[in-house]
DNA sequence: TTAAGTGATATTGGATACAATAATTGGAAT
DNA sequence: ATTCCAATTATTGTATCCAATATCACTTAA
């Protein structure tokens, strides 16, 4: 038994799943490349019991694809599957919004403006990430857990997407104009104005980027 | 010289998974009860190994919670939750009727009327299944896979719920006369009204058996 | 009598070992 | 030279084993 520390307490296979989930949403781990169990394994140093239950989880949650006897694979990324998340996003959003206006207090909603504020004055980099806490941030006191759950994931996987997309300054400016409208509709305590500007952002957003998607192709899992 | 893999391709992982599923859908598996991991193993056959594969792709499906170092356990039942669920049912499915209903050929809609048929002559414990088989179908030239899953999976959640309310002849009969419905507008292509009939008939649905629910009262897992 | 601490037991988490399956490469025959 | 077949190899799937942790009962002291 070597006495290395054990001071980890979320169980392996949560910490090895986030991992591979971090490097697959940072671009570190490409479309279609293969995850193998066993250099997995060395490479967090765990076992291959571990791994394998962080696949399976990361397997439902659309990270990653796994074939009977032939291993696992990152995700493919596909424009028609972007559009879906976008079309997803745009009718969960607004309901979220919609049951969370009637609940928000004003300080939360300075909490959310917070966020934004940092959103703006950040890079390129930290853009999905805050605008993913952005939305969830604003959605959470409208106390539907699974909704919330949902659309988190979206984001996840909408975020792979926003990172092969070359993003201009110009998409950015207009995406942080309108979380300020939405903030200020909220302020208004404006559920319906509120939920009209969320999905016409998804949708907007969507529009472009997949119009930049176009450019760049198929990302196909492999030959 | 591989024969096509029907019952191959799952690998004992799908196979337990798939009966735990089904136990757990129709109530022989009450919400609380305890998954042991070796009885799982022994009643099935196989090593804990993937039995403990197959409880957590259950856990990402909803139907199985599971508690570090303590086990999992039946998912358990929440009137919220299932206020949740028709609220989600209610913007997506919707959305996915609005796509299918400009690919939707005359046989196709044939069917799915032979579904609704079955369903109306076939007792209430198949109810469930045939009305999920309804919706897929109906759905599915959509062209939506993501979106088709969480239907499905949505349908397949719902189902436990239906399963514990006393589901009264005259929910059956508005829910058939519905889906006639819903299948005329279909055969006059008319999107719009299809969508609205089909949220109306998930909101009447939800409405109702929330209300048989609030009778039976919460359903928390065991203490 | 009750509460807290300690040890026993059951159950899960993780590692190693083994079996099965698919990919690959080399060889032989046409 | 090409194609088909077989043996080898690499990788996954399953089983067994050990360690870690939680639960529970029992003891002991206030």
């Amino acid at each position: 038994m070597e006495s290395r520390g054990r001071e980890r307490r979320g169980t392996e296979v949560t910490r090895i799943a986030a991992a591979i989930r971090k490097q697959i949403l940072s671009g570190e781990l490409l479309p279609g490349a293969p995850l193998r169990q066993e250099s997995l394994a060395e490479t967090h140093a765990a076992s291959r019991m571990p791994v394998r239950d962080a696949l399976r989880v990361l397997e439902g949650e659309g990270f990653v694809e796994m074939i009977p006897n032939r291993g696992a694979r990152v995700a493919s990324l596909d424009p028609k599957d972007y559009r879906e998340i976008c079309e997803l996003r745009a009718v969960l959003e607004p309901l979220a919004i919609r049951h969370a206006v009637p609940e928000l207090s004003d300080s939360w909603i300075d909490r959310v403006e917070a966020i934004q504020a940092e959103a703006e004055t950040a890079g390129i980099d930290r853009f999905g990430a805050l605008n993913a806490a952005f939305h969830a941030t604003l959605y959470e006191p409208a106390g539907r857990p699974r909704l919330l759950a949902q659309i988190r994931m979206l984001h996840d996987l909408a975020d792979r997407y926003l990172r092969i997309a070359v993003v201009e300054l110009d998409y950015l400016a207009h995406s942080h104009a309108e979380h300020r409208a939405i903030l200020t509709a909220c302020r208004a305590r404006d559920a319906d104005r509120a939920a009209g500007l969320v999905a016409e952002h998804i949708a907007k957003a969507g529009e472009q980027l997949l119009g930049r998607l176009a450019q760049a192709g198929r990302i196909p899992p492999e030959a």
